[in-house]
DNA sequence: AAGCTACCCAACCGCCGGCCA
DNA sequence: TTGGCCGGCGGTTGGGTAGCT
């Protein structure tokens, strides 16, 4: 853009480039090629930091940059993207041709964080079922002394969980999860914690939720929900 | 027309991991 | 094994601009 167009303490030019720098810049990385940023302005004859010059070449001068518009596709391809990754942005943008990982940053920070905000705020609760473990066949398999409550989600790509809870095998297509006893570090938790939001982005629920009531003292929180699929996080009061 | 505000986005900063001597 | 260098990445900044009063 526009500005900071300074220099610092050391005398290297700061904000935005000119016509000339991009023009040298390009001419060194299209002659050269790119890599070794740190001799690139020296080389190119440019008063500038490596890393600047890589950002600028990589941001704006590269081939095949697409600029303008994002398309309702893109969108659609970013939002999925952004809920399986995370703020990975690199990663995101290594699936959209032509697009920076700047780019789309700005676009979620700027568009998409506010549109997917807006929609969280307006979407209906999953229908909660207080669930007996007497009756539920899956019950057999826990055999940890360690486990206080079960958690029994049937809801629609339950992809995100926030507190320390375990996921066990699904059977049938449900998932348990159950409560980690308070031996786990903080570190461990996290652990878990990455593991199960992979595990869960392959999952795909009905629309319903079941939750031992009686142990459970938390509160599940509908976090996201993009285009109908659902994002939960369940919060437990008594941690 | 002028002032104000919110938004956009290019650029910078600092951290981290990989590589190599 | 360690320390320095380098590149990559995500978070943040702040100037330009459009829109509103």
């Amino acid at each position: 853009m526009k500005q900071r167009a300074n220099c610092n303490e050391d005398g290297l030019n700061k904000g935005a480039w000119t016509a000339e720098e991009d023009e040298l810049l390009a001419s060194y990385v299209n002659a050269v090629g790119e890599g070794n940023w740190t001799s690139v302005p020296k080389k190119a004859g440019l008063n500038r930091r490596g890393k600047s010059c890589r950002l600028r070449w990589l941001n704006y001068l590269r081939p095949n940059i697409k600029r303008g518009n994002i398309s309702v596709e893109e969108e659609e391809l970013i939002i999925r993207l952004h809920k399986l990754l995370g703020n990975r942005w690199s990663l995101i943008a290594g699936r959209l041709p032509g697009r920076t990982d700047n780019e789309i940053k700005n676009y979620w920070n700027t568009t998409l964080s506010k549109k997917i905000q807006t929609k969280k705020s307006t979407i209906n609760m999953p229908n909660i079922k207080a669930w007996n473990p007497k009756t539920n066949p899956l019950e057999a398999n826990i055999t940890s002394s360690s486990i206080s409550y079960l958690i029994q989600t049937k809801a629609q790509n339950c992809s995100k969980t926030s507190n320390p809870l375990h996921t066990l095998p699904s059977t049938n297509g449900v998932m348990q999860t159950q409560q980690i006893s308070g031996q786990n570090s903080q570190d461990e938790l996290m652990e878990e914690k990455k593991d199960k939001v992979l595990d869960c982005d392959l999952f795909s629920f009905d629309d319903e939720m079941w939750i031992d009531g009686f142990e459970f003292g938390g509160e599940i929180n509908v976090v996201d929900d993009y285009d109908n699929d659902l994002v939960c996080s369940l919060f437990d009061s008594n941690l």
